[in-house]
DNA sequence: GTGTACATATCGCAT
DNA sequence: ATGCGATGTGTACAC
């Protein structure tokens, strides 16, 4: 369980879902402890420009005297279960430094799509006076719905929960509508478009199908569940 | 323009569109020539567990008397244009280590969807006998539509080609055939779903829609390309 | 394992 | 800048 920084003068090929190919020059590569392995320049932030995701194998050969000739001193191959092949051919090597981490503790995220869909179940007031919750992640063949609701007359709501709503949540939501409205215990089924920002676009979509949008403040949001809790 | 490495115990705090915290362990971090900055663990390929892309600024101060005490020996903080901040208290630094990259000649792909749409567009009777080429990447006011091409009658054909036929990509066509069939001029457009494969439910959904399938083999296509060479 | 949706997606191109 | 589509997307989760 370690993690090895190389930074080495390299060729890298990689053979698989597509070919690529690097011309021989100084960078970043990285063996994790999972065995994955990644090159990559000084820009682009944490995207390599090469990679193998684990599962996957590292073998490190000398390299033949004709490559070596040429300034190669170590051959890596890295494969993979599936067959993709990520050849990295070193010339001279700047650093090699070995490092053991822990275990990490790990990330503790907040704010994603899955709290604002958890706090709009809460709330499904929000939607309107007397509008009630069905049931979340209500599933359909063709994928959960985020949000099945009864409005005040009991007539049946899907909601689509996005942080931005843009086109393809119009798209789905209205795939599910399609479904949903085939179902005699559901139909007539009504479309809302929830989300903190809507796009100029989806809003236009939105309307053309009788969907109706909503944006969401999570703070506010956030507020009534912080005030309810307060409660008891 | 420079990479700096740094492996060190650090606690990590990201708030921006989400909010997000790391306790206390053992990691790498990468600073780019970009300026960006990124947290690694030891494992999950080339994906930090927290990062901020370029552009940002990054500022390093000392710990104030407090957080000394409690081991902290440095204070990063990274703050993008738009005001996310990523937050870094390293403690002990195992490595700490500075390299100059050259410019990189960067990558060389082969093999992707733009690829395959060209071989298409140079081989249009691959969808059926005297089929010819209109237009690649025909503008319609919703997006580009990958081939326009026109059947042995004369009649238009938009054809989405793919590497994957997924569920989106039908809906993707559906979008412009709705559009294109609405214009007298093209009007009617026949649909082709083209990729190298087709997911059942992909296949499913063409179907229902009137849209046709086809599996298209990249190497034959690139092989009859090679063949073409040759005669000339 | 397949299917589906989410991601601080990232990245590139065209308008 | 914004919209839109592609990505060797990666990742989690339900069936």
């Amino acid at each position: 369980m370690h993690v090895r920084l190389v930074i080495a003068d390299c060729q890298v090929d990689y053979a698989g879902r597509l070919s690529a190919h690097l011309p021989m020059a100084k960078r970043l590569i990285i063996v994790k402890a999972d065995g994955s392995v990644s090159v990559h320049a000084d820009d682009r932030a944490y995207k390599p420009l090469n990679w193998m995701s684990a599962p996957c194998r590292l073998t490190i050969t000398e390299p033949d005297a004709d490559s070596a000739e040429l300034g190669v001193t170590q051959l890596w191959e890295v494969r993979s279960r599936e067959g993709d092949t990520l050849q990295i051919r070193l010339g001279e090597v700047h650093l090699d430094s070995d490092h053991t981490f822990g275990v990490d503790p790990g990330l503790q995220k907040d704010g994603v799509e899955a709290h604002l869909q958890t706090l709009l179940a809460e709330h499904p007031s929000t939607f309107g006076d007397g509008w009630q919750l069905v049931k979340r992640e209500y599933y359909t063949p063709i994928g959960p719905v985020d949000l099945l609701l009864r409005d005040h007359n009991g007539g049946h709501v899907a909601v689509e929960v996005k942080r931005r709503g843009e086109i393809d949540g119009v798209e789905q939501l209205t795939r599910y509508l399609d479904l949903m409205n085939r179902d005699p215990q559901l139909a007539p089924v009504q479309g809302v478009f929830a989300a903190q920002q809507i796009k100029p676009q989806a809003a236009t979509l939105a309307a053309d199908r009788g969907i109706s949008c909503r944006v969401i403040d999570y703070d506010l949001l956030r507020g009534m569940d912080n005030a309810d809790e307060r409660l008891f």
